[in-house]
DNA sequence: TATGAATGAGATTTCATTCAT
DNA sequence: TATGAATGAAATCTCATTCAT
């Protein structure tokens, strides 16, 4: 084993039971023996414990970004790739179901790893834009919204209905219905006969509601 | 200060301090200098610190589910309550900003919080349902959809939205325009024109493609 | 309750915690538990744990040898007195047989009573050698022995038989053959045939060798 | 100094140790620096400071009874053994004179030390029989006796005895008298000419008071 | 006088880090 | 280079004592 191999296999094993027990639930030794080497070796590559926490921090992070932006280019059009990074995330959470369960549930074990998450959103996002711009330019998606909402209306729904279905209906990944959160989510959610009743700001809505009384 | 009125004093006080430090990074005395007493004192009123820090996390739910409820019965229509939540949900990010911003930004502190809000999240979906659910009874919404995916979009599409928003652009709860985050939700984000065209699966979608073509 | 009948009953308190708990072992709200009265009154009537302790020591010691100086006196011949004495002893252990039992069985919690038992065997030891001497003197006891080798003798052959006893044969002091004891002590263990085989020093063993052999 | 090594000498530092100050008045940081080595270093080896306290006993207990059998063996004749034993004794309460000084003298200080040399009387006592019982079987000692009675009176005058003179008068065991103890014990205090005088219930006695009336 | 809430010194225990092997 | 025994700073928790009521 290398120098390189070794520092990587460390870093892989901080992740693991930092993941599972937070920063100050973490105890050198642990990594030391999830990585199968003595405490004192983890000190060989890594100044300190904080080090090593950012240093697994960043690389984790490095990661998830380049799957994601690999994850969202295999779709070609929009829908493929809403339908691309659902399962994506899904599989995310399904492999860490785990961790995320012990979070969910609100045990005591600490969480850095929920800061991390929450970041890697709001980068995910970034990403989602330019795809989401794209789609507009294109004229797959109505050019008349709001860029972040739309973003925020594709991650978050993802993110949310995912999460209860994987985490606590213990649904498998490949069990949900991409096709149909897709077209939830681009088709809306209002009944079509009565849509724009209750609102009275757009233009669109107001011809809606025209077109009704006709 | 009555005994019961010392126990509330340092609940709160311990959720001040374990939101920002989280759980081992929290020093018993840290409480109860917060709390302006004497750190014996803490423990004449709870047995540990996990006893503390398990009642502040239900202290701290009950008052977030009850809140919740509060919130969304304010409003008469579906979209009301929709705007009442996004409203809601934008202030106590708004009001927690320095918690969700080291949060967020990955610092070395442990996040039992962040533990806590998922569960809520989770919690507060379920009652979201039984709302959605009467709105599709009722005929504001359309009833051929699947009830966890559109209280997912509600939800997740606030959450993100608001996070991005009040965190990121550190936008004033004031200045979102939940009429138009209601609507995007709604009306759906797909262009009317091209609706279906990326899908293959659907009768409508076909339709709309030959419709196209033509 | 008048201020000394408080004190005594405070003392006698602290008397039953201390002992079953040893000193470091007992907190003062235990005592004020077991007098029924609250922590701070404690302090009302005396300065400190230790000086209560001390108090306590001292209140036990004199009581105890008051006991022992009434039994010993209620025998006419020296016979009688040993019997009286291993009675009030056998009775003394089986009334404090929950204390006995912790110390014998070596459980964790400290005992200073075991220092105070073992000052009082010193004690009544001296008092003890004053009945000796006389009983020397008038003849019940051979005058050609050793005061301290007789009362250790009939001490210590009490104490042990009724501690093996009482404590770990579970047997009642008024099962117990008073008569047999004292008859063993008072006689001799030795084989009456070869008495002084085995001994070869002192002059009337020597004349009791020649004696056997006629 | 091997891992072996190490923890013996914890273990014998801890004897020490507790000895003087009882178990709730010894602190950790106490044994490490009677062991030369640092507080944390004695987590290394035993969990808890419970746990280093019943392992020395435990000890404790193993070597006192190993030496206890040993010593009883190398006795030949029955007076032999009873002479070697309170030797043993004597000096055993000699090497420990400062421990013994301070239970006896009743100081504060908890002595759950106390507790083990109690639990040890009893188990010696059993070890005792089995030597008295042959000598009774050999014809060494009158085998009409209670043979609990006379290991109590072995045992009890033994320590009685050499407990007074070793603790309270300071003399130093070589100076005792061991064969004038043991003619005690095994020829009985009471005087010859009036053997029974004071008893009236067995037949021996009968016939002496008979015989001085003559 | 009686109380028990409040206190903080001091105990046990943990664990990141060092360093001799 | 790899190790894990040793360390001690710092955490949690206890409880004798004080003091306002």
């Amino acid at each position: 084993m290398t120098k390189e191999e070794r520092r990587t296999a460390i870093l892989k094993a901080a992740g693991r039971v930092f993941y599972y027990k937070g920063y100050e639930g973490t105890k050198i030794e642990d990594i030391a023996k999830e990585a199968g080497i003595g405490k004192g070796t983890v000190y060989e590559y890594f100044e300190s414990k904080q080090q090593l926490f950012e240093e697994m921090i960043a690389e984790n992070r490095r990661s998830y970004i380049q799957s994601f932006l690999e994850t969202v280019n295999t779709g070609r059009t929009f829908r493929e790739k809403f339908i691309a990074l659902a399962k994506y995330q899904a599989n995310l959470i399904h492999e860490h179901i785990a961790f995320f369960e012990n979070l969910a549930k609100s045990k005591i074990m600490a969480r850095e790893m929920g800061a991390l998450i929450l970041e890697q959103n709001f980068k995910v996002a970034e990403i989602l834009k330019t795809h989401v711009r794209e789609a507009m330019e294109n004229g797959e998606l109505r050019s008349d919204l709001d860029l972040d909402i739309v973003s925020s209306l594709i991650f978050g729904t993802i993110n949310q209905y995912c999460g209860v279905k994987v985490l606590y209906y213990h649904i498998h990944p490949e069990d949900l219905d991409y096709g149909k959160i897709a077209d939830t989510v681009l088709q809306g959610i209002q009944r079509r006969e009565i849509r724009g009743i209750s609102s009275t700001s757009t233009r669109t809505e107001k011809r809606a509601e025209k077109f009704q009384k006709e």
